[in-house]
DNA sequence: GATGAATGAGATTTCATTCAT
DNA sequence: CATGAATGAAATCTCATTCAT
């Protein structure tokens, strides 16, 4: 049985997160049952004992598996490019739009009901886990913004460090924003987000738009 | 006991919201028990059925308890000072600064676990509420930032729609990310915006600022 | 303070009994709550136990205050009258006459929820109380229809005794379908019983009533 | 566990009804709890809720388990024997008779406890059940009875619709007196109810029994 | 004497988890 | 291995009763 059962656990597994993670994001955690993953998985409640140990470990696991793609990019440090402003630039445009897919509004109900958690149990190990995300996004926002400075796309005054923390914070804020308020339109507040960035600086904008040193505007969306 | 104050009444009140705010903020509103909430109010669990139907409702009344002094000033239309842009960016910065007091660090974790129940539950009530306050802040920044632009402290070419979704958004983003990281700068980060914000233009910003247009930037918190 | 206050003390228990008696035919001794019957009563429910220990003691005396009116009739002897038949028809007349009474229909209520709680309770002094009391009232029965077998206005060959407890069931038969059915016809059904009873003999009917040891049919109601 | 047979389910059902009935009809509904119940029936408390929603549906269950059969034969319409007094003779000494089942006495208790309950609660449909059993089982009377007229044993001067509703309230009358006094005679009061109604005609009685019309006297029991 | 706030035991019901089948 | 019936420990909420005011 080694392999296929290997792959058939594997597979099996990943249904219950599935199930699990559609079921959390709609009911909350606390008040989705065992009962309620497994009928959506399509197996019986004892089964899913066999792949978590609880549903603490479930929940988890749902975390865990959450589509990271674009995380990923804003982690790894930029090999600088010759337009870091347009990557930048490209890259948030991306992530914001994102917030479009439904998909994915589910995904911001559990990483901020986890978010929330975080909050309240002792357990370090996630709490240290999800801060160095954090810290990690947001050093990468403010590497590639320092890249841009360096590329002489942004004037040297501003405080990188604040604005990334700031693009950061107004990523979660958008996505939470989105969920009381789905017709929102995030997009828009991305791109009002970088006009004022691009526009801000001492040298005057239009000059430097002129100079193709600022990306031209894109329609959001 | 017989017949008591109404003051002492109100006191009890009060002291059941801050026992369960306390608590709730602590456990989450799911986990923590009317147990823990009498214990910590230091009364019997059913004496709070005196002065809230259910659990619901007084996790309602911990929300409708919060600071709302704040919100207020956002929601009530300004009445045209000369100087709008001065009187947002005091506003702003309160708004911000308010967030280092670690009570109101409690108050986000109910506020954030308020918005997800929203996204589940059919308390359409509750949602419509938390969506026209929303969008109430919303316009009530937009109201401000096109008096700000009127009175020429902004450039007309400024969406002001999405920039005060966008400063929406990083207000809460600002607070979730707090519940993570505790010591990140979030006036930092608002200072950073109304860098970007006071300095965005197709005017040399400079010169506005020479011309008494533009505040001086305010060294955060 | 003496007569007053003890002429006062009773007003209110009376008062107490009342508003009870409403509240628990409504709702059920069970399902009615102290503080009902206080707020009927228009007392705090803490004065309530000044008057009776305790709910039970309180079911309790609600009963007694029943009205007995009728059924003392039915348990003293008939003093021989001449024509013993005419006074139990018109005995029986007016106690089923009684259930169009709304107001019987709550007594009704809690008489048959007393009856119930017989059967569970070990409280046999009330069980005695009750099973005397029915017995009585089928031994007055009894009495007053052998007067009427030795006036000859019924058949010797009716077994009386039976004919007796026949009549006790319909009657509490009686009242019990009319909680079910409100509208149904209860005088006609003691007409038909009544019909049933004068009209049964070996010796023709017709002649007896001809020779007026009958009384004539009335129109129920 | 896991899978069991449908027997077992089913046997598992019948357990807890048993056992609910007992106890139900033993404290009453409202004052035996689930737990009482389960002790009872050998299972746990929470295992009673796979089986029924809730008290109330346990409570209604426990009534539909009743010996309907009887109350069936009263329902259908008798289609036409010989001899409709003999079978309605019959059926009413059965009905009766099951009186003295001990069992039928626990089920006594429990349908009053119902009856009562209507009388409160808004549930309409228990309500309407009730009333048209009740009303069901007069007219299937009635239909006896008419038959019995057609068929020349009974006096076309009964009001036949009115001797139906009497005879259920005997019924319900016999069960009621039962609970307050087991010892009771019952049957005897089925007795002396047919003596009447075969004995009542303007047609000397005698002369019908000689025809063969009116069925002999069956003692009682 | 009355009041009514407070108590606290107890009832119903839910559900994570176990384990016999 | 899966199943799903059963467990039993909570949790919410109610209300008879008490007693400080």
């Amino acid at each position: 049985m080694g392999k296929v059962s290997e792959a058939h656990l594997e597979a099996r597994r990943r249904s219950i997160i599935d199930a699990a993670s559609s079921v959390f994001s709609r009911k909350g955690v606390d008040s989705a049952t065992m009962a309620d993953v497994a009928a959506v998985a399509g197996i019986s409640p004892g089964a899913i004992y066999r792949y978590f140990t609880n549903k603490e470990d479930l929940a988890r696991g749902c975390l865990e598996e959450s589509a990271h793609g674009i995380l990923d990019q804003w982690l790894q440090r930029p090999d600088s490019s010759e337009d870091p402003a347009g990557e930048l630039d490209e890259l948030a445009r991306l992530t914001f739009s994102l917030l479009n897919d439904p998909a994915e509004r589910a995904e911001s109900v559990l990483a901020v009901e986890r978010l929330l958690t975080l909050t309240r149990e002792n357990d370090e190990s996630m709490r240290r886990e999800f801060q160095s995300e954090f810290k990690g996004v947001i050093s990468g926002i403010e590497s590639r913004l320092r890249l841009v400075q360096a590329a002489g796309q942004l004037s040297p005054a501003v405080d990188v460090h604040a604005v990334a923390g700031m693009l950061f914070s107004l990523y979660w804020g958008a996505r939470l924003v989105r969920m009381v308020l789905p017709d929102i339109d995030t997009d828009g507040q991305w791109a009002a987000a970088r006009e004022l960035l691009w526009n801000s600086t001492a040298t005057p904008a239009l000059e430097r738009l002129q100079a193709g040193q600022i990306p031209a505007a894109r329609s959001p969306g």
